[in-house]
DNA sequence: ATGCATACTGTAATTATATACAGTATCGAG
DNA sequence: CTCGATACTGTATATAATTACAGTATGCAT
C-alpha cells in the first residue's frame, strides 16, 4: 500500500471515527483533528489515499469515505511472532477481523494464533485465536502472553518475589521458572477471550 | 423496543446502508428509498426511533445516526431456548455482536450459548458461544445443534439407517440414541466456530 | 366523540460539506 | 539544479443535509 506516515495517521483517524461514531469523518472534521487550517489539506490526503487504494471516495456524498479491503479496521490477527520483532509489527499481521469491541472485557487489542496444546486444559487449543488485551501488568494466575528471551508464549503467570512461574495447563508440559534478576520477562498482554474458527480440527482430549 | 412495522423497516434500511456503504443514510436518502416526497417524513421516523431507544441522533452532523445496542446489526446471541419456541424468536436473543462474517466457514447465522460440559473434550466449554450455521443437513460426525422433543442440545451426530446417535464429547455423559420412526429430530444447524468471552471461568480438565 | 400517535406532503431557511483554484514550502530523486 | 510528490494555507462557491413550521389523513384507545 506504501502510505506515508502522515497518510497512515489520516487513515487511522478515519478508522477510529468509524469505530467510535459509526460514520466516516468530513473533511473539516479531519482538518480540525489534525489542526489543519484548511479543509483542503484533508481533501488532498483523501485523494492520495484513494489513489493508493486505501479508501474509496463517493463524489458528492457527505462522509463518502469507504475503507477498502486491507485498510478495513479490525483486530489484527498475529501469527507466528518472529524473534526480536514487536508483536504488532505490520509483517506479522495475517489478517484483520472486525469483532465487536464489547465482546470481551477488558477489550481486546489483537488476536494471537495459539501454537501447540500447552494450555489445553484451560480450553485453549492449537490453532485457536486468543483475544489479547495489551498491558504490562497481570494479576497472579492470569493467562498472559509473555516474551522470554525473544520467544512469545501463552501461559498462566504466578509470581513469587523475583521468581516468575509460567505454568502451562497440560500435564504433558513443564512449568517455566524464571529468575527476573537474570532473565528479562516482558508481559505482552493478558488473555481476555478466544475465537475458534473450526471445530473439527480439535483432537479429542482423551483420558490416556 | 416496541417499534411499529414501518419503523422497523426504516431501522433495517439504516442497518443495510451502514453494512453496504459504510455510512448511515441522510434523511433524503431514506425518503428516496421509501418513496417519501418529503425528507421530513424520514426525519420524524428518526425522531421516533430515537425516542424509542433504537438509535441516537447527533444534532447538526450530516448522517448523524448511530445504532444503539439492541438495534445494532450483528449475529444474534441466543441464550436458553424455551420449549416449543423457534430458536431465533426475538425473546430469546440476549444480545447482538458484530462479528466479521469471514471469520467462520461456512458463515455463522447466530451464536448459541452452550450450557454444560457435555462437549468438553471437543473444546466446547460451559458458557461458550457456539457459532452456528443454519442448515437442516449435517455430515456424519459433525457437531450439530439438534432439537429432540422440544429440547435443544449440542452433540456430535452419527446416523445409521433410521437410528441417530447424538454423541457427547465427555466420558461422563452418555450418547442419546434416537429412533427416527418414533421420535422426531430436527437439526437446527451445524457448529462452525466458537467464541469464549472469559477464560478464567474455565475449570481445568483434570485427569481424575 | 375526542385526543393522541403514526405517517405522511410541502415549503423554506440555515448550516454542513464537498470541492475547485491559486498559492507556499520542503524534500528526495534524477 | 529542476522536477514531482508531499503537505499544507486561504478563498470561494455550489450543493448536500438538517431541521423547523404548517398542514392532511388514518386508526386506535379512552
Amino acid at each position: 500500500m506504501d502510505l506515508t506516515p502522515r497518510q497512515r495517521q489520516i487513515l487511522t483517524f478515519i478508522q477510529q471515527q468509524i469505530a467510535e461514531l459509526g460514520r466516516p469523518p468530513t473533511r473539516s472534521e479531519i482538518a480540525r483533528a489534525f489542526g489543519f487550517r484548511s479543509a483542503n489539506a484533508a481533501q488532498e490526503h483523501l485523494r492520495n489515499l484513494e489513489r493508493k487504494g486505501a479508501i474509496a471516495l463517493t463524489g458528492g456524498a457527505s462522509r463518502g469515505i469507504r475503507l477498502l479491503a486491507g485498510a478495513a479496521a479490525g483486530l489484527p490477527l498475529v501469527g507466528r511472532v518472529a524473534a526480536g520483532q514487536p508483536i504488532l509489527a505490520e509483517e506479522q499481521i495475517e489478517a484483520r477481523y472486525a469483532l465487536d469491541p464489547g465482546l470481551f472485557h477488558p477489550h481486546a487489542h489483537y488476536l494471537l494464533r495459539v501454537r501447540g496444546e500447552s494450555m489445553r486444559d484451560a480450553g485453549i487449543r492449537d490453532g485457536d485465536l486468543l483475544a489479547v488485551h495489551r498491558t504490562r501488568e497481570a494479576g497472579d494466575g492470569r493467562i498472559v502472553v509473555a516474551r522470554v528471551e525473544d520467544e512469545v508464549t501463552v501461559k498462566r503467570l504466578y509470581r513469587k518475589g523475583h521468581e516468575v512461574e509460567l505454568r502451562p495447563a497440560n500435564p504433558a508440559f513443564e512449568s517455566l521458572r524464571i529468575d527476573l534478576r537474570s532473565t528479562p520477562l516482558e508481559i505482552e498482554g493478558i488473555a481476555v477471550g478466544l475465537v475458534r474458527q473450526a471445530l473439527d480440527s480439535i483432537a479429542p482430549v482423551s483420558l490416556d
